[in-house]
DNA sequence: GTGAAAGCGCTAACAA
DNA sequence: TTGTTAGCGCTTTCAC
């Protein structure tokens, strides 16, 4: 069943069928109905390949994600397929598992389908594989990469503005030994978080310390691994942030286990505010990272970028903030 | 760039760039070296869309869920996703929300995509909006909907063995009033488990009493709801199965909150085991269902459909195991 | 073993 | 306002 097929049978030619579906406005009225009769009694659709071919675009945008198990992820593909529909496109979704093969994969994945746009969440690997996609200049917005370019945007998590709240917040409940567990070692989006940790700590005049800052995976065991570590410490924190909820949450459990009362002996906070968070026990202080702003934010970034093909990315960023819930208190008077 | 330009910088004709790409033995080795080293050197990728045209068939399978924010659903994509790849196929996701007009879109996109299958797990409607696939020759896979036809299998979730386990271990700790919560009212999967509970408590020779039968909405908000009033019942029950650990998740919290211990005061099963349902306090005693086996097995059915057109589809089961936890424990003596 | 050419379904330039 | 037609990139039959 094709256009041809329904131009016979409404008496027109496949030219005026294609004007129809299209919603050109150079049709009489009257052709217009009957077509689109026919159109509904044989429930006929268009063939997108057909169409991608023609155009070289498929009304597709990609998006790369690392790991659809954390769910921050779901949340926020959940906005981003929302509006994406809604918008007449389509999604295409690629999981990375943190692995840099399976980015490769899915970014010849996203070019054999010719996508007009990416957005790309995962961040294991620097710049290297996704040249592919600037160089077939297929639009491309990253998240927390910091760097821009033609046909390249970024959006950056302002860590700063949360950061300062969460110590802030922490400090006015008199701690001073502050902790911090990230995501991987090498992550430039961890790293980021780290040093954004670093300099808010100098901002409220605590001093860093090298021993209180750990690395997590972004997941629950990573969360409890260096918890443990650091509740080792002979000196240890009696608060902790982490890169991500789950870590934190993961912080909580290893705690609880090694006997510590939360907050009353250690305060931890988390980062996303995934629902999880408000129904783990204690309900999890966090920084809170709307999906659908992010994805709102992609969107647009890359509708952008599609509209002028070869003009230079922007620089976006999106906010954080604090949401205080019943991981956090005061201080303990000493060390227990 | 397209197979042209290559077949000119190689000295061979585009037919023969096809045949290298697709691995045809009737290519001279050295021509194919030849041909290789031009498509590495260039980077060359060919076009989805133009083999799609050609075949009708796009190498997407679609995959249509109810809710990705349950993290059963990421869990199985996952494993979807990996299979679909890992044999050079694509997915193209869609999710429903509960709601019967994103079903249509939903299904609408698969079918302009070509997909070569539709793997369904949602089940808001009944047959309805899905002839359309089936009328378009599109397999299908259904989960838990127990209607198979030419080119449509389903995935029964075999409750029978998972429930008798979960009751029998209930029994075992001599609870007698055990209720039920389930999913939304007239999905036929919620219906299947509804009936499924109540033929498996007749077999633990326990009478069914309507009035510990609660709908939920397979959320975490839809347990709290149903748990509220099964426990605001002069007589309660003393143990209650969810149809999902979401929903037994938030009964959970619903108890907790209403003073009850858990499990001594009431005991809770849930149904799927997600991640979660190991972090939460207590630790949630469950029915399995493997997600990746369930992936597995709607994988391998789409491509057996795919394989024979219009044979008629098998009926496939998944078994569920009990995986006893901390949330159940023996009945309480009496009422609290 | 390789090449020429037709055709998949759609759109847009051009013609009428 | 509508129709004719070329061509998007690939595969495959048929010729050589």
């Amino acid at each position: 069943m094709d256009m041809r097929e329904i131009a016979k049978l409404a008496g027109v030619s496949s030219a005026t069928v294609s004007r129809v579906i299209n919603g050109s406005s150079l049709v009489r009225p009257e052709t217009v109905e009957r077509v689109r009769k026919v159109i509904d009694e044989v429930k006929f659709f268009p063939n997108n390949s057909a169409t991608t071919l023609k155009y070289g675009r498929s009304g597709t945008y990609g998006l790369i994600i690392p790991d659809i198990t954390n769910p921050f992820f779901p949340e926020f593909i959940k906005s981003f397929e929302g509006i994406v529909v809604e918008n007449d496109q389509e999604m295409l979704m690629a999981t990375t598992d943190f692995h840099s093969g399976r980015m490769q994969q899915s970014i010849r994945r996203m070019l054999i389908r010719k996508v007009d746009g990416v957005a790309l969440l995962a961040s294991e690997i620097e710049t290297e594989p996704f040249e592919d996609l600037i160089q077939n200049r297929v639009p491309l917005v990253t998240m927390d990469r910091g760097h821009i370019g033609n046909g390249l945007s970024d959006v950056a998590i302002n860590n700063k503005s949360g950061m300062d709240q969460a110590l802030r917040h922490l400090k006015d409940l008199r701690h001073k030994k502050i902790g911090y567990i990230g995501g991987f070692a090498g992550l430039t989006i961890s790293d980021h978080r780290v040093e954004a940790f670093m300099r808010a700590l100098k901002r409220v005049d605590i001093v860093p310390r090298p021993e209180f800052i750990k690395v997590g995976n972004y997941r629950i065991t990573g969360g409890m691994t260096a918890m443990t570590e650091l509740l080792s410490l002979k000196d240890r924190p009696t608060a902790v942030l982490a890169a991500n909820d789950l870590t934190a949450i993961g912080g909580m459990r290893a705690a609880m286990k090694m006997g510590f009362s939360i907050p009353g002996d250690l305060s931890i906070i988390g980062f996303d505010d995934i629902d999880m968070s408000d129904i783990v026990h204690p309900p999890l202080t966090t920084l809170r990272l709307s999906r659908h702003e992010l994805a709102k934010v992609f969107f647009d970034a890359l509708e952008h970028l599609k509209s002028k093909p070869h003009a230079q990315g922007e620089q976006l960023s999106v906010k954080t903030s604090l949401i205080v819930r019943e991981s956090t208190g005061p201080a303990p008077k000493r060390s227990v």
